[in-house]
DNA sequence: GTCAAGTATTTTGATTATCAAATAGTTCTA
DNA sequence: TAGAACTATTTGATAATCAAAATACTTGAC
């Protein structure tokens, strides 16, 4: 396959998704950055501030504001570190966990529709090929 | 294959490009909202004000202030509209046009090493896959 | 043990992105 | 042609972002 043809249809695709996911957390209220910080946490559980800025790709003084709004919004908190007074981790709360929830429940329902038309086994094919290729990446 | 390690492995993929992306923007020097915006222009073409807002996702308030930026960076330029006064045709500059280019060859470049270790008849299936899922949604 | 160097976070000052609502000028329709 | 509808800008507000300075704590060398 031509190369040319397949970068457009990749960043096509990457450019759906964008909007579908920029689309979904606007109407839960949140912004993109902060929905971004719900997701990483809920990822990575537990989290000190630089680690997570550094996961997010942001400053921690970025971060700093993001989880005072956050924090605010009583979706993560900071918990003072028990082996450095220097550091807190950031974890989320109920509401953060179940906000957690709900958007990897969508993420979930968007592989349903985009997969939807494939066979079983371009299902498997797609998946073994993505797979692949994340490994390099 | 399992809907949510299919669900997992997509979202991943997106935020490796989603983060690839981002910081080759940020070393050429603009913002990602700003690089988004050439990147439409370049390819709708000379576009309205309000069209551009609609393809970008932003209130034309909002796109008002992001022209301004891109027109003191001489990246694009506002042509009055001959056959509506009250319009602008938003349009790449050369500065512009080269930026575009230059992203362009970026995916392509991107592309090359997210499939570098496909053989050639998994890159075929993958683009006819991808193709398919992207009619659907 | 003390002090210097290093580290984690916050604060500060600046620019940018964003929206909704208000405004100004233009076009269209009845 | 009068008023409704439309295009873009402005305004006022909140949020995201960075670099650099400040603060508080830890660690290592002596």
């Amino acid at each position: 396959m031509d190369l040319k043809h397949l970068s457009k249809i990749i960043v096509e695709f990457y450019e759906k998704l964008s909007s579908w996911e920029d689309s979904v957390v606007r109407d839960s209220g949140l912004t993109t950055a902060q929905a971004h910080t719900i997701e990483i946490v809920g990822h990575a559980g537990p989290v000190k501030m630089k680690d997570l800025a550094q996961k997010i790709g942001v400053t921690t003084g970025t971060l700093t504001v993001a989880v005072d709004r956050l924090e605010e919004k009583e979706l993560l908190v900071r918990q003072p570190c028990k082996t450095d007074r220097r550091a807190y981790l950031i974890e989320l709360t109920d509401s953060g966990r179940k906000y957690f929830k709900q958007h990897h429940n969508f993420h979930i329902k968007m592989t349903q529709e985009i997969v939807a038309d494939l066979t079983d086994e371009e299902q498997q094919v797609f998946g073994n090929i993505l797979e692949k290729m994340l490994k390099k990446i």
